[in-house]
DNA sequence: TATTGTTATACTCTATAACTATA
DNA sequence: TATAGTTATAGAGTATAACAATA
């Protein structure tokens, strides 16, 4: 736990005159670039989307009931990683939204199924301009090594999950 | 927005059986990625450092205070890309703990300097731990290509602050 | 005038547990 | 007995705005 650069008194002065601070082994740890690079990413999208409906959670939530229409509402919480609890108030504010339609399954009656209205998928059009755009300012910074980039974080998410 | 794959009436009975729900266009999307594997990263993080006072936020608070002695709220709230109002409540905390000591700065009667107590160099020894065994998780999915993977998600932090 | 840190306040996201209605 | 979805509730984590003290 060695610190890496002489600290002393003087260090204050150096942190009021807006130096950089020192991060120390954090910066050998996958899972702190991780973290950093995942809030720039979410913070930008959330800035350049303009309309503040527009989350990464909906958004990604409206791509799962897009690409599965009758989709359940436990299997869209198994989808996304969320408890079903959770999915509740999102599918109500969807719906409040007049952007997505439920119907009670006709095979089991427990069960509601979800679709997107002709106004949810439009939305969902738009959203995915802006996380189109969102991305090519990836992309931008990372070049030909996307494909290798995202084979690598997929690896993670499956590994850890 | 064509689906990738034919959907139908038949879809639900997919659904209810328990199979992959499809992603569609999200899969080609750096930032969903990034979303995905930062929560898994995050989550396996929390479930596995037993002490549930070793939140990734204050890990790396401590650590940055441990690598600035004397550094004071505002460059603390900087570093770690939080507003000034966040810290104030997390530095409370750890000081509730006895991990962090904060002194006026003798320079500026404004500021407020902050230092990790011998408990809270011990407390980061462990937590840096945690972490070290979860990266070691991380490294076995990722390999030799750590170096590069962690310098192209510091470009992305880089690139959208 | 600008900055440091605190407070008051509120919002988002999420989870656990208990419930109902079905299976 | 087990599952789908809802509700009640609570806890993190964060932000904005306004403020007092100080620069």
């Amino acid at each position: 736990m060695a610190a890496r650069r002489a600290k002393s008194a003087t260090n204050e002065a150096a942190q009021q005159a807006g130096d950089a601070v020192a991060i120390g082994v954090l910066d050998e740890l996958l899972g702190f670039h991780l973290r950093q690079a995942h809030d720039a990413s979410f913070r930008a999208f959330a800035r350049n989307s303009g309309d503040p409906r527009l989350r990464p959670g909906r958004f990604a939530a409206m791509m799962v009931i897009h690409n599965n229409p009758g989709i359940t509402q436990v299997a869209l919480s198994r989808a996304i990683a969320r408890d079903k609890s959770s999915i509740t108030p999102l599918i109500q504010e969807l719906q409040r939204l007049g952007l997505v339609i439920r119907k009670p399954s006709p095979r089991d009656r427990r069960s509601t199924t979800l679709r997107l209205t002709a106004a949810g998928e439009r939305m969902l059009a738009d959203l995915l301009e802006h996380a189109r755009a969102h991305d090519r300012q990836l992309d931008a910074v990372v070049g030909d090594k996307k494909r290798e980039l995202i084979a690598l974080l997929r690896q993670i998410a499956e590994a850890l999950t």
